[in-house]
DNA sequence: AGCTCGACCCGGACGC
DNA sequence: TGCGTCCGGGTCGAGC
């Protein structure tokens, strides 16, 4: 499920794929409901001979800025940007002017394209962990302003965007921190850890190219169709029943906030 | 303000 | 083997 680092991973690779600098010459669409706005027929019409002028990342936003405008992408559950033709679930194909193809795929059809005219429909979203907007004093300043479980305060993106439900698991085990706990009585060293495990958990799947679950199609995959690493190189998430890496005690699956969560009840709790 | 649920989707996993 | 059902994951909107 596509997060920061995998995110990330799929903007650096378009950056290298020579995509920038790139003008699209027609686009098609084959699952109307992918476009979000505005309505396909005059997305169509707005994007062709557009320039790409870059490709940058906001949250799990692709942010492709054009001559004119901004394509902003969230790719969600299953989402993928393709430049070899995907051999099914394609939604949207880019035709760019040297002959290269940008296919979208997208198994379960969650993820929405947006060609605005301003970033402000990407204003809600929080801070970025890798900005230096995140600073010490103002995350800990976030999670005292607010009374609420850790981990859904993690998820939700209006605070710190980026983390989805594998990279939170991973940063909370990280800090040693139960995801049931409210984030405004995490003690100051508690805080303090978790300011650093985020970008710390982060980095790693950036390192590692992404987290790819599973054997199936519908994972994660780059935009040249391979597998992220980082899958082989989680702590917790997804390891219930096996031991700990730190403690040895085995690890749990719980539900906090709906979502499968997966903590260590000894170094946690 | 924050919680919970349902919707959006599909196919892998599981139970029989 | 084949069928039916459940589940998950990100986000949003509704109702409480």
């Amino acid at each position: 499920m596509p997060e920061l680092p995998e995110v990330e991973t799929i903007v650096r690779e378009l950056n290298e794929a020579h995509v920038v600098g790139k003008k699209i010459l027609k686009a098609e669409v084959f699952w109307n409901r992918t476009v979000a706005t505005p309505e396909v027929s005059k997305f169509l019409q707005l994007i062709e001979n557009q320039k790409i002028l870059k490709i940058t990342r906001q949250g799990k936003y692709i942010v492709f800025h054009l001559f004119e405008g901004f394509l902003l992408v969230h790719l969600r559950m299953t989402g993928k940007f393709l430049l070899s033709m995907p051999s099914n679930h394609e939604r949207v194909r880019i035709y760019l002017e040297d002959g290269q193809v940008l296919h979208y795929a997208d198994q379960r059809k969650f993820g929405r394209f947006s060609l605005v005219k301003t970033l402000d429909a990407i204003d809600h979203i929080g801070v970025d962990p890798f900005s230096k907007d995140f600073t010490f004093e103002s995350f800990k300043a976030l999670l005292n302003a607010h009374s609420r479980q850790i981990k859904p305060f993690l998820l939700d993106q209006k605070h710190i965007c980026g983390l989805g439900n594998i990279y939170v698991d991973e940063a909370l085990w990280e800090a040693k921190i139960d995801p049931q706990r409210f984030s405004n009585t995490l003690s100051h060293e508690q805080m303090h850890d978790l300011f650093h495990a985020i970008p710390k958990v982060l980095e790693k799947g950036i390192e590692n190219l992404g987290t790819s679950l599973g054997t199936h199609r519908s994972n994660y995959f780059n935009v040249s169709g391979k597998r992220g690493g980082n899958q082989y190189k989680l702590n917790v998430f997804r390891r219930d029943k096996e031991p700990c890496p730190r403690c040895g005690h085995i690890i749990i699956k719980l539900k906090v906030a709906q979502r499968g969560t997966h903590v260590c009840p000894n170094c946690q709790y």
